[in-house]
DNA sequence: AGCGGTTGTCGAATCGATTCGACGATGCAG
DNA sequence: CTGCATCGTCGAATCGATTCGACAACCGCT
């Protein structure tokens, strides 16, 4: 493989130019400029990673933190790496993968990461509200930026969708066509119980909700088990007063609801409607659903900017320096509700 | 951050004891090895990942490089990238994402990470017969393992589902049912036409299996656009001899066939079977799909375990040191057909 | 002609770990 | 008591890039 030597060698100057071009660092004429460009090219040269980032201490690496636990968020988790690694190589970084080795050592695998020097930033995806990852690496000084959005803001520089708000206007659509028992199915009991941000402002959102527009927000947790979800359902359904209205925050339970449901003589929105939260534009047979999408790809974006600008600030007087009131930069996403074919008017 | 220096001046050794020490390569007596281990404790200690890769050319990162094309892909990436980092954690190895970068440099991502040594090999996603990205690699020496079966079985490791047999035995399976014809929809046309393995493969499997059986197979590909795709199932549909059983090895689409074949009174399986081809194994609703599992963690742990055995046999004489005819180490997992409850006996 | 100021390039130190050869201490045999 | 392994540890070279200070060459100005 090719060194710096090797390119100076070819290009007849001494590594240290070979350097100053490529970083552009130093003034450098328009010849040697070329010849070396030249050589690189010619060469294939792509420096050393190991190298470069031993003497810079940058390695141009952003590690990407799974989730702590739930499988039951893999299938999100998939657009959230695709994306991430899509807007980390916008900035010219690679993403790591660091999956939590086990239920025993929570975070080790980043913790690795960061203290090895593998990674410039840490971007943590299924942020829980008293996260342990958060504070581990507040303790090193190691540059993140959270997928979730915790109490402490100014824990760590966050970005996330407006889960409470999507909640609460969820309701307020539903409540707009006439419904005034609705069930708000929330996300797994197992991302609720470990305070997965989500899970916890989904909760409030409806709780709010609730109180602000006076409608009877019955709050069940979703299961990833369906023999089991399919049961909290019939208890509702089988109910003296079942509700008219569904507001769903675990989509991947959604075709299989709509089947269940169906099964049971329930229409969608002839018997009950719906509204689906933080959800994909995934096709449902035609089947147009009133929804608040997960914007995958603008959280992503945001991430990968507060880890970036994070990585820039290293070293800076703490903890941030904006008149913010003490908050950490953020981007909260407002929810868009989409208005689909599965609301309408109560009966 | 703490140093290897660091460590031994708080053990009183010097740094090359504290090495060996962690890397076990040389003796080193119980008095010292317990002070080295204590202090590492103590300070917390975690070798650069710069300096050891500098100096000892392994990183322990494997690089995966995401398909070259395909969003269609995207749902399933996820649950490999998942895979392929836990199977790689249990090696010791973490997991470099690689997006492709553009459509016009299709590669380019990987070549710097293989050219600037950010890993010590690649996992390459959604294989292509004639994938560029393979003969790349060679020409650097850079070990690899395909996730996807190319017809040339000597250009690297690779391991898959055998697409094809599944293919086959799906088609069996309904013959046995009675039904003599069938439709059998194939991944998206864009996974078709790049000549993605697991397409190219299942088309085969169809022609095989009509061949073989004596029935009608007619071959149709699916589509992300979900409109063009019930276009193309109605056209069926609407014919004068429609096809009285499906297999379905587009996944995702599943939930919207089951809608819109039943907003046009079609059920499954009282008027058609259905079997899905390489599906996760996902929730419907209590709606039990025959199916054949795609083995994501199998497929992950196999990629994982061929790509380290490919580092331990760089340098070695080429291509391939076992009798095998040639062909590379690999894994072909044989398809399990599971019995549900969308097979019905013909009309 | 001499001087100060640019401009462009170079040499050398440095980052932190690995690894080889060397070397002192200890044990055992002759 | 000497000679020779054996054992455990150390020192120093090395990997490949970055970056700072130095400096030669050339400019224009007095």
């Amino acid at each position: 493989m090719a060194t710096i030597k090797d390119v100076a060698r070819a290009a007849g100057v001494a590594p240290s130019t070979v350097s100053y071009v490529l970083s552009g660092s130093r003034k450098i004429s328009a010849d040697t400029r070329t010849a070396v460009q030249a050589a690189v090219e010619e060469l294939g040269y792509h420096p050393n990673a190991g190298a470069r980032s031993l003497r810079s201490t940058r390695t141009d690496v952003l590690a990407l933190a799974l989730p702590l636990s739930g499988h039951g968020y893999l299938p999100v988790g998939g657009r959230f790496m695709y994306g991430l690694s899509e807007a980390a190589g916008r900035h010219g970084y690679l993403v790591l993968l660091v999956t939590p080795p086990g239920e025993d050592d929570r975070g080790a695998g980043l913790e690795r990461a960061a203290r090895g020097r593998f990674a410039d930033a840490a971007v943590l995806m299924g942020v829980e509200m008293e996260d342990p990852r958060v504070a581990a690496m507040r303790s090193l000084d190691f540059p993140v930026a959270l997928m979730g959005h915790p109490d402490d803001e100014s824990a760590a520089p966050w970005c996330d969708l407006d889960w409470e708000e999507s909640v609460v206007s969820s309701v307020r659509a539903l409540r707009e066509a006439g419904h005034r028992r609705m069930l708000y199915l929330a996300t797994v009991e197992e991302d609720v119980g470990s305070g997965r941000t989500y899970s916890v402002r989904g909760i409030r959102g409806a709780e709010r909700a609730a109180a602000e527009s006076g409608v009877a927000v019955d709050v069940c947790h979703s299961s990833d088990d369906p023999v089991e979800l399919y049961r909290r359902l019939d208890a509702r359904f089988d109910s003296d007063a079942p509700p008219t209205a569904l507001a769903v925050q675990h989509p991947p339970a959604i075709p299989g609801i709509l089947r269940h449901l169906a099964a049971r003589g329930i229409e969608v929105p002839r018997d009950v409607s719906l509204v689906a939260i933080g959800n994909f534009p995934e096709d449902l047979g035609g089947l147009d659903v009133t929804r608040i999408e997960l914007p995958v790809e603008q959280m992503s974006a945001a991430a990968t900017r507060l880890a970036v600008e994070a990585i820039a600030r290293v070293g800076d007087p703490g903890p941030f320096d904006d008149g913010d009131g003490g908050r950490a930069p953020h981007t909260l996403i407002p929810p868009r509700l989409i208005r689909g074919a599965t609301v309408a008017p109560a009966p």
